[in-house]
DNA sequence: GTCCACCCTCGAGGCGACTTGAAGTCAAGG
DNA sequence: CCTTGACTTCAAGTCGCCTCGAGGGTGGAC
């Protein structure tokens, strides 16, 4: 047992170990090291070897989080942290992003909207074979029975 | 050019060359074999070791694509089909793997509509760094300027 | 006979976001 | 000293859904 390695309770300090960012973060310390590959997250301090990191750390997971859920892939990420970082207005960054990514959204919404008209149709089908049923139909209003 | 392989145009009998059936899908001929290689699709006869099609696989093609977006996966429309061919009622598996879909696409289209709140919020935003952005903070109500 | 378009099989590759495994390092507790 | 447990690196594997390429075959038109 380490005490410097504890993930359990706060460290004495406010350096962090890869272990309990990852379990503050609620992601593996996989992820982490993958982020950082990949230049999501930037390199932090080491101590004997090993990553030690700030607080901050824990807000930039928080922001790599959002912006997944925004549909932003990795690399994405990555050039807005970039930028970020060298200054340029994140605002311009975002809205380019913005411009290109609502359109793809909005039809994977749609899509998921027909999906889901779809599977409530299937739920109450009562058809016997594939070959009766209007479900599987093209070109025609699902309803089932 | 060979005649009993044309890819356009109908040919003299209704037994469709692979590309045709491809060319008529809107898939390429590798997807259809794919799919008859992991049991989507039922072997066709052959002739001189090509493959030939009735016009059901057409339709067999748009049940496909109808179940895919439903969300349901390769292997599910697999077993569909499979209990079609073997009496079981397609409409309690439908049923089944509604139920199953259902909950899974509601939380997708939750989570793509969160993401459109937050893009639509991102394409006002004029924040100049990543750590004044309150897009990006976490359990912040979203709207920047 | 030659050419060409189309077909065949089989294995490999590619996407995105990770995870897993092997082999080794480091610091503290007993 | 020895064990323990978290850490390290790097390569390779995973998932679903295909696509592509190599190498070879078939059959009709000229």
């Amino acid at each position: 047992m380490a005490a410097g390695n504890d993930t359990s309770g706060p460290s004495p300090d406010q350096r962090l170990s890869i272990g309990e960012v990852a379990q503050r973060a609620g992601r593996r310390a996989s992820s982490i090291r993958y982020y950082e590959s990949i230049g999501v997250l930037p390199q932090p301090e080491r101590i004997a070897g090993q990553r030690r990191y700030g607080p901050d750390v824990l807000r930039q997971l928080a922001v790599i989080d959002a912006a997944q859920r925004g549909g932003l892939s990795l690399e994405q990420i990555r050039d807005l942290f970039t930028a970020s970082r060298t200054g340029t207005p994140v605002g311009d960054q975002l809205r380019a992003l913005a411009e290109r990514q609502l359109p793809e959204l909005d039809a994977l919404i749609a899509r998921a909207e027909t999906s889901r008209h779809w599977l409530r149709a299937a739920s109450t089908c009562q058809c016997l074979t594939l070959d009766d049923c209007p479900l599987v139909a093209p070109d025609v209003p699902w309803h089932c029975s």
